[in-house]
DNA sequence: TGCGTATCCTAGCTCCGAGGTAGGTATTCG
DNA sequence: CGAATACCTACCTCGGAGCTAGGATACGCA
């Protein structure tokens, strides 16, 4: 489904939301990818792949030399977990079949032959989860918060066991 | 995201409930897999390596020798796309760390450690997609309705273009 | 000024699963 | 019988996921 790189990249994420440090005048205090590595038990050569993305995205923004590091390049209430997911793994669709054009809107590659018939499954699948992650926040993420909303996600009756 | 298992696997579903022969008395008239392959433009061998999963799963019911064939094992608005896409691609989890248990709750796999920070996130997306397969059957599929419902799915606002 | 610490960049490597092929056997109809 | 079909097992290939290696560049500090 998703891929470690989204994993590892939102845990990159929430690790920077959670220590950052206090800004000090000067924009705030970068953290090493080291430290993170080394907290989140991750290769660092991995990640420094991954928080690439993230800086092209600019979703983070990094100093360099010693005592440099990365910091989130907004508050993390700004940033939506679409964002950075789309960032990690590119474009979201659940089929090749379903893109999304210039101006946002699903469309079936393959268009001018037969659409496939199966297109609303895929295009219903793709809002549902594009619309759950634009609804998060990295904010929601930095608490181990229980029962913050009351009853957003019914679990599933049936979960399909395989 | 989902391979073309489940997308091979959903349109055979979808021909098979689309082109369901008449029951003359004796339980439907079978269709041919050799004929849907044809008609989707799909390779047989591969199909039928898919249909073995419809099968296990009793979702298609099969009778042998000539003037053989597959049909659907219950009427297509019995059967829920969420059952459909797990019997193809196997249990829906946006990453590994989230599965179900026997009870069908959500939990992290490597419980007893630190649960991961970002669960919260992976648990919704699951939930949310499928929430969404389990909301459609078949029979949602079987004609091109261009606006069944009035505002299911709203179109999400930035589709995030790479 | 030079050393240590970081980010940055490019290249490559390995392994596994997706996607498909091949070829056989069993079953049923005409 | 023989054609048509489902059923089964084994295999192949290729691309991408998930790393690793090694350097170049930038910055802080003694």
């Amino acid at each position: 489904m998703f891929s470690t790189k989204a994993e590892y990249g939102v845990r990159v994420m929430v690790h920077l939301a959670r220590e950052a440090g206090d800004d000090a005048g000067d924009g705030p205090v970068p953290i090493s990818l080291g430290s993170i590595a080394d907290a989140e038990g991750l290769p660092l050569a991995y990640l420094e792949h991954l928080v690439r993305r993230l800086r092209n995205a600019e979703l983070v923004e990094s100093r360099r030399g010693a005592h440099g590091g990365y910091s989130l390049a907004r508050p993390p209430a700004q940033i939506t977990m679409a964002e950075v997911v789309e960032a990690l793994e590119g474009e979201i669709a659940p089929i090749e079949c379903i893109t999304a054009d210039s101006e946002g809107a699903l469309v079936c590659a393959r268009e001018g032959e037969a659409p496939c018939p199966t297109k609303l499954l895929w295009t219903r699948v793709q809002g549902s989860i594009v619309r759950t992650l634009s609804e998060m926040t990295l904010a929601d993420l930095i608490l181990p918060l229980p029962h913050r909303v009351p009853a957003p996600l019914s679990p599933p009756k049936e979960t399909l066991t395989a």
